[in-house]
DNA sequence: CTTGCTGCAAAGGGTTTGCATACTA
DNA sequence: TAGTATGCAAACCCTTTGCAGCAAG
């Protein structure tokens, strides 16, 4: 299958393909994020769309793999696209973040927590098992212009 | 001074001592939590608090460095004491957790990143540098509820 | 006595939901 | 055609804020 062709990955997800869902994941596909959905309602140029389709295609993505949750803890949620492992290693690849925390900057860090890490966790039989690890701080601009 | 006394540890945050932080610092140091503003207000016996009280407490105590907000992914913040790290290993030290996104269980792991990994970070000189970090999946308990 | 904290109530902002319509398979 | 997705608007929930009264230093 094609990896950057919206229709066939919403197909290979057993997704119905919507003219939407397509605009949704192409935008994803083509850029890296990640992105409140406020901020992709912005910058989707095609269409128009309802907050609550996004909202729910985002729900939709993530139970069928196809987006990840970021989260910063400035209360926002950011979904970036999120491919499989058969992809092989491109920038979709999973990995963490660094976000300033003024002026929302995000730096992504391509790197993800040793093998020792999950082992350690395995041992509690959890299923579905995921995690959260993004870090922020203040950038270096934002550093300066604090300085009155 | 006494890092078990909330008046102590008020005071030497700098911070005026009122009998609500009293409490509330008080339930956290002896509850390891991290527990949500909501229950933290169902939790604690002594005393009616308002939950905003509770929520300016918590951004209060966080400026402080006397909390730490934790994040699930759930859409709840939640939040726990944060020891300074001249109180030595305890069960307030900086770790990380491992929760039931069915029961909402949470377990403490006496982990954190390798150093490796920080030093990474230290490269883009970020000041006030932060890092979220938790697990979450379905418990052994859940995992048997699942199947009807 | 001055500054800052608290309680109450109202407002805010992001997210979810009900329902009629439109569309996919 | 049956079942699902979308758009719209209202509802929800967590969180923040304005303001008057009260307490700490």
């Amino acid at each position: 299958m094609n990896h950057h062709d919206p229709d066939e990955i919403l197909k290979s997800a057993s997704l119905k393909v919507t003219e939407q869902r397509r605009v949704i994941l192409r935008f994803l596909l083509n850029n890296h994020g990640p992105f409140t959905v406020e901020e992709m309602k912005e910058l989707m140029s095609e269409g128009s769309f309802d907050l609550a389709t996004l909202y729910r295609s985002m729900a939709t993505f993530e139970e069928a793999g196809l987006v990840e949750k970021r989260l910063f803890g400035d209360g926002l949620v950011r979904w970036e696209y999120h491919a499989h492992s058969l992809c092989g290693h491109n920038h979709h690849t999973h990995h963490h973040h660094l976000m300033c925390q003024s002026c929302k900057t995000i730096t992504t860090l391509d790197i993800c927590l040793p093998p020792e890490f999950f082992k350690m966790i395995e041992a509690y039989n959890y299923t579905q098992l995921k995690h959260h690890l993004e870090f922020s701080g203040i950038c270096p601009e934002c550093q300066k212009k604090e300085v009155p």
